[in-house]
DNA sequence: TAACAAAAGTTAGTCGCTAACATATGGGGT
DNA sequence: ACCCCATATGTTAGCGACTAACTTTTGTTA
């Protein structure tokens, strides 16, 4: 038996990504102008030139094709490589800065117009809260894993689970406000308040 | 016209509690004996003795017959009962311990049974995350109302916001904890741990 | 080019949920 | 007591997300 994987250049492949992003975009190009609900999988299938079980093939439901977990890992990575001795809730503010600012600058408009179809609409509101548990969880264990070997697992503490919660929630806060002011206001500066607020409780006037 | 509306302990209104609470029972009973997604609702309501209408006459969703927002409105009372110029974290912490020694002692068994099935069950996961974007703006709310006159609607700000997003943040990693330890650890105790994360985040050993 | 395997299509079905309409029943006014 | 109406429930038909089983098409590889 000869290796029989596929190779990565493959007329194949490509054909594949080439469906799957082309369902994708058609997909968003769909949500946008008519709503998420007011759309059928089966309109984005027709769009897009393929049957509904194509669709299904490629995004296990029709929230998936909104989802976008690029980022988790990224942001996990640059945890990870934040020094030891520094503070959880410092340590993920500065990682996700960082993450940020490489994508911000770039991306903004697409990350404005696909966090506003999130927000607006229930269903993918409430795959995006439920996908931040895995989130959570991954995040803190690159705090843990700081300045770790490669292969060393340590302990996730319940202490270490609601930083990168409450960090989670932070920049939820901070997301949802962009999405408030139609974004004139700057994110990484709604970030930093959010941050901010979670280390200084104000007091009254 | 006369003043129509149903008297309070009329034996319509009385007829339609029973039968919502029947609903209610049966289906966390077939939930917990044969699980969630295996569990349909017209089974649900062949169990109750109706038709499948009734079910959706009184529970919107199938998720929405185990959801119970009971407690987010006493929650919320508690924390706007709290001193003006109590620093937001403490004085969430405070109502919520306050709120939860309430019923921890009664419902302690039903409260573990039916949060174990929660976060067991994915559908019921993502509904109970995106519940708390709406807890996390009443909370604030009620922050922000500490001290104030009933009419009386102060500014909501994003510290607000994030400080009332990370402190259910806080309670749900303790109910997360709570569930994993199978009731084992006391659920007071966990959430107090949490909060005590919340503030002073600990350094490297 | 023959043969295999991965990708896409077809079809039929289940389940959550809604709309429209029909029926039954409790509660108030007379 | 009776009638009338509002309200709770039932019936039926249908839509849309999603799955299973099977067939057809199409790169790839020997």
């Amino acid at each position: 038996m000869t290796n029989s994987r596929p190779r990565s250049g493959g007329l194949r492949e490509r054909k594949k990504a080439e469906t799957r992003s082309r369902i994708q975009e058609h997909a968003l190009r769909l949500f946008l102008r008519q709503g998420y609900d007011a759309t059928t999988v089966q309109e984005i299938a027709s769009a897009a030139g393929v049957s509904h079980m194509t669709f299904f093939r490629h995004f296990p439901t029709k929230e998936a094709v909104v989802e976008s977990d690029d980022y988790d890992p990224l942001i996990a990575e640059l945890i990870r490589r934040r020094p030891r001795d520094e503070e959880p809730l410092i340590a993920i503010h500065r990682a996700l800065s960082q993450g940020l600012a490489a994508i911000y600058d770039t991306d903004q408009d697409v990350l404005l117009t696909r966090t506003k179809l999130v927000f607006s609409t229930p269903a993918l509101r409430a795959r995006m809260a439920d996908n931040q548990y895995a989130t959570e969880r991954l995040f803190a264990e690159s705090l843990a894993a700081r300045g770790h070997a490669a292969g060393d697992h340590p302990e996730i503490t319940l202490e270490l689970r609601v930083q990168a919660a409450a960090a989670l929630a932070a920049v939820t806060v901070a997301l949802s406000a962009w999405v408030q002011s139609d974004g004139a206001d700057q994110l990484p500066t709604l970030v930093d308040r959010a941050f901010h607020a979670l280390r200084r409780p104000p007091s009254g006037p």
